[in-house]
DNA sequence: CTAAGTGCAAAATGTTTGCATACTT
DNA sequence: AAGTATGCAAACATTTTGCACTTAG
């Protein structure tokens, strides 16, 4: 879908060797800004923003709009060559806001049904749920 | 979720009646403002964005973020007071960036999954499901 | 009369872009 | 040398907010 850098530089090296440093965790572009700047050596956030694309672009990262007003959220999932996807659904909080990751085997149903039934190739990667936890749920009565 | 209206103004209500003709379809604040300006009698953007939310504070209108950079687009379901949620589900392409209304009973299923086993109640008002559409899959072999 | 709503212009926010410079190959 | 990447500052687009004014109850 996107682009891949044809070279190898040194601020690609640095982010690629910082996300691996925080597999499966939510980060946004603004702290791996935050990252390097506290590392004494900051890269310009276009860099970041492009080298992140990118990134997203050869299944490094997945990324996920999780909310209408908060950043946009990128998650390390392999190194590029390894591995299929890592599926992993994602329940949004509407109320405390929390974020849930699923593993859950019988979510592939949801995907199989929506293949078969309606021809759409769901993709978890960016596909959030949104409702209520079941926390909030027991305050709220 | 948010601060319902206590006043009955003529912006509200010239609001509801541009949005009684247009019934599930989906519109922007952009939309709403056009609309009103072409109607020789604009409405302030911050009034239509505040009434917006009220309304979707009452359950009259759903709101999606089907997109990242897309603006919010809103939907006229019911009259405040009638019926119950109109169930309906989305699906966006992430390739033609169609989007796909799903009214469909098995989907239930999901829902009744997350609530029995993972004790999330999803609120299909504000979920989308990302992925590729049947046409799309088709066209990219 | 008081609480709520309106509308303008300005702020906020996350992300993208233009462009001159620097780096990779 | 040619093609990319970088980084700054400025641009962008949508939504929110401050505030003085109007309107509904």
């Amino acid at each position: 879908m996107n682009a891949r850098p044809k070279y190898k530089t040194k601020q690609r090296d640095r982010l690629i060797s910082y996300l691996e440093t925080v597999p499966g965790q939510h980060i946004t572009a603004f702290d791996v800004c935050e990252a390097f700047r506290q590392d004494g050596a900051p890269i310009g956030q276009s860099t970041v923003y492009r080298q992140l694309e990118s990134l997203v672009g050869e299944g490094v990262l997945n990324k996920y709009i999780i909310d209408e007003k908060s950043p946009a959220c990128f998650e390390y999932v392999r190194s590029a060559s390894h591995q299929g996807p890592g599926t992993c659904f994602h329940c949004k909080c509407e109320k405390c806001g929390r974020l849930i990751h699923l593993h859950c085997e019988e979510l592939e149903e949801i995907r199989s049904h929506l293949l078969g039934e309606h021809g759409f190739r769901l993709d978890p990667r960016r596909t959030v749920f949104y409702g209520i936890c079941e926390a909030c749920q027991q305050a709220e009565g």
